[in-house]
DNA sequence: AATTCGCTCAACCGCATTAGG
DNA sequence: TCCTAATGCGGTTGAGCGAAT
């Protein structure tokens, strides 16, 4: 009979939140802390479901939001992100102190996208435009010396699947885009400063390797490879 | 002044994932 | 281990606004 629905749709308001909404959503928040987003409309004397609550404060509410016009800084941030992380948006957010995954993702589609065609790069390979016109491109984020064991290629068990992938790598014989990716080549890499508080690109994942891991400054890779099959596992 | 057009961004929807019993 | 409820995420929509005509 599939799922309920996340909330008694005849009785909720939905559309722009006014004022007291907001008030009543804060003071409530203040009281008692995020979480329990199903109770909370309830508790709190609103007729919005608890998703709605959730997505205002997270989006517009919350204290520690920046607002305001991205910097140039924080849109290369974005694109570098993108290009390693795709569309995940929360991850990228994750990584600009004081903006959202819907803010991040907003801007995106309506500046960065033009401004990376603008440049001739294609806002979703990050390749420049003319070059994939002529080709697909199949991108292997695995190991070379893990062909058929890792991600991506677990699934291929069939003979048949796996013929297939060696067809792909006939076609492009040459193309080897491995992903390997190393700490920003900065002064700082050359003389570690040690930053308190601040966690590498690994950590922020969830994706630490405890003693590998020294987290000596932002998007530091500690590994310096980023697996994306941990990725998957996490 | 009225209308149209394009842009921005808050909010919604549906699916995926996670947590808990 | 399975099932269900709750939460999180990414894609999409549409109201509101300013600029252009």
């Amino acid at each position: 009979m599939g799922r309920s629905p996340c909330c008694e749709k005849a009785h909720t308001n939905k559309g722009a939140w006014t004022k007291e909404e907001d008030e009543r959503l804060i003071a409530h928040i203040r009281a008692h802390g995020e979480g329990c987003w199903r109770s909370l409309p309830k508790a709190a004397g609103l007729l919005r479901c608890g998703k709605s609550c959730r997505l205002r404060w997270i989006n517009y509410l919350r204290p520690d939001l920046k607002r305001g016009n991205f910097t140039e800084d924080e849109d290369e941030l974005i694109i570098k992100l993108h290009s390693l992380l795709g569309n995940k948006w929360s991850l990228i957010a994750g990584r600009l102190p004081g903006r959202t995954d819907n803010e991040i993702k907003n801007h995106w589609n309506t500046h960065i996208k033009r401004k990376l065609l603008s440049r001739g790069v294609d806002p979703t390979t990050h390749r420049p435009i003319n070059e994939h016109a002529s080709s697909n491109i199949t991108i292997s984020f695995e190991r070379r010396e893990e062909k058929g064991a890792g991600f991506g290629h677990e699934e291929r068990s069939s003979s048949e699947e796996s013929s297939t992938w060696r067809q792909q790598q006939l076609k492009c014989p040459d193309l080897n885009l491995e992903l390997c990716i190393g700490p920003p080549v900065q002064q700082e890499s050359l003389e570690p400063v040690k930053r308190e508080g601040t966690l590498c690109f690994s950590c922020s994942l969830g994706l630490q390797k405890s003693n590998e891991c020294k987290c000596n400054g932002f998007l530091c890779l500690s590994t310096a490879v980023l697996d994306y099959r941990s990725l998957k596992m996490n």
